[in-house]
DNA sequence: TCCATATGTCGAGTAGTCTCGACATATGGA
DNA sequence: TCCATATGTCGAGACTACTCGACATATGGA
């Protein structure tokens, strides 16, 4: 991930439409949900939609696949892992000393089982 | 984290110029960085700068604090490390067997000495 | 082919962003 | 107080983003 893919990402997320859509994509992997599906459900215009779809797909945020007469589109999840990791290795390649703690508080997020509403403490 | 702090700062990230002043902040952690110092190592007029340090502020990504004459800047990892962490957390919450190799992929990124230009592979 | 469903594209209006000259504010020194 | 340095704020022009009606394209069935 470079910085102008990084940008288009930060840019493709930096709409609450599309941020939520994002969202409710990672929510229903890894089945996805159709265009029309999506639009309904964030009570969106289908172009307008379309629109937002196609910058995340753009982005590579999300990924597109026809289904018959449907189009499902999915979250991408390296994308993220690579939108998550360029902001991370940004300090590690730099400051290696500074990425230790962040390493450890984004493994803290993530327990063995449910994570609940518990938040870190200031790391 | 919540989402509306997330759109500010991926708004604040997804310019190139304030992004790379943000990575600019991160390499000169912790002595950070004067505003005009910033403008002239980025080939910014003052004013400019200016506005998009503001901007970077706002959305917690930096920190301001006055030294003498000058405005000296400095990156504010925890809020990188709440951004990261809000994108992770975000499929951690309904899907957590998908936010493991998504740690293990950050934790590869941030090996104990020099991670060179080694890039994990798939990811 | 004709129609219904599903989605994408185009165009225009509105709103927001980026940039920078001009001016304002704040600090330190004489 | 006066000046130089350092930074922030305002305003306008150019550009870009968001939205949505209207139209176009694609699939499936009769």
């Amino acid at each position: 991930m470079d910085s102008d893919q990084a940008i288009l990402a930060f840019s493709a997320l930096a709409q609450p439409t599309r941020l939520q859509v994002f969202r409710l994509l990672m929510e229903h992997e890894p089945d996805g949900l159709s265009a029309g599906e999506v639009a309904r459900r964030m009570s969106v215009p289908h172009n307008t939609m379309s629109t937002h779809l196609a910058i995340l797909t753009r982005a590579g945020l999300i990924d597109a696949e026809r289904q018959s007469r449907s189009i499902v589109y999915r979250a991408q999840l390296e994308a993220m892992r690579g939108l998550a990791g360029f902001l991370v290795k940004d300090c590690c390649g730099g400051r290696p000393e500074l990425c230790a703690p962040l390493i450890a508080d984004l493994t803290l997020c993530c327990p063995p089982q449910k994570p609940s509403s518990k938040e870190v403490a200031h790391g």
